[in-house]
DNA sequence: TCCTCCAGTTCCAATTTGGAACTTTATGCA
DNA sequence: TGCATAAAGTTCCAAATTGGAACTGGAGGA
């Protein structure tokens, strides 16, 4: 079954993650909710390699999850911004960050506990 | 880079989802907030192989989000539970099927809503 | 004996990813 | 002029993950 399949599931939860059921595509949104709008910046921030960003991107602005948008005409730059849509995305990565705090601290390879 | 790096990222968000973060790993999880705990059950529920989900229920016993029992000594079987820490996901599910009910409404290509 | 149930495993082709280099448009500088 | 840098993508290919379907093994039942 592929992923785009779920987009007419019987379950809310199926249908959202038909467009954002990925790790890329949450960490992106995560960025966009730290401020970040650029395509470079989400990939160095992210980690994902461009192509993946880009492919992203494409998606979360036909979801209308994201719209792009001209910061510069010359030479012809764009930026992502969330939708209302998007913004009310809010309460799932709240809670993403409240589990992931919880129940992952983090190890570090050399220091403390 | 590979999923498994996020799992010591300073974004408690990205350490979530270095264990969540994919399509069937959260349906899964959603089927256990439903009362599925057999294999077979799971595979049916949310169309992933046999495959997926056997790794899928590996990660998340390794992750103590779910926890494996027997419910059947001759012929020995199991079924998948949810741990407190995996119960404690449920707002994180929550939000998703929000959201979807909002941003998603299904378009059932015959009948009523 | 043969069929069915259930939890997996195995195999292979097809799709997705990772990684790195390249493109395009424009600015800064010596 | 000539060269370097910036930003947003695209392109290419090898490697990893997935999808699909068949197969395994233990047990009960007709």
């Amino acid at each position: 079954m592929k992923w785009s399949d779920l987009d007419e599931n019987w379950c809310p939860v199926a249908r959202t993650l038909s467009l954002v059921g990925d790790r890329w595509t949450l960490l992106i949104l995560r960025d966009c909710f730290l401020g970040l709008s650029r395509f470079d910046q989400f990939a160095s921030s992210t980690g994902a390699t461009r192509h993946i960003i880009s492919d992203r991107l494409k998606r979360l602005v036909e979801a209308e999850i994201l719209e792009k948008r001209v910061y510069s005409e010359r030479p012809k730059r764009y930026e992502y911004v969330l939708t209302d849509k998007g913004r009310e995305f809010a309460p799932a990565l709240t809670a993403f960050k409240d589990w992931g705090k919880k129940h992952l601290p983090v190890r570090r390879t050399s220091g403390a506990t």
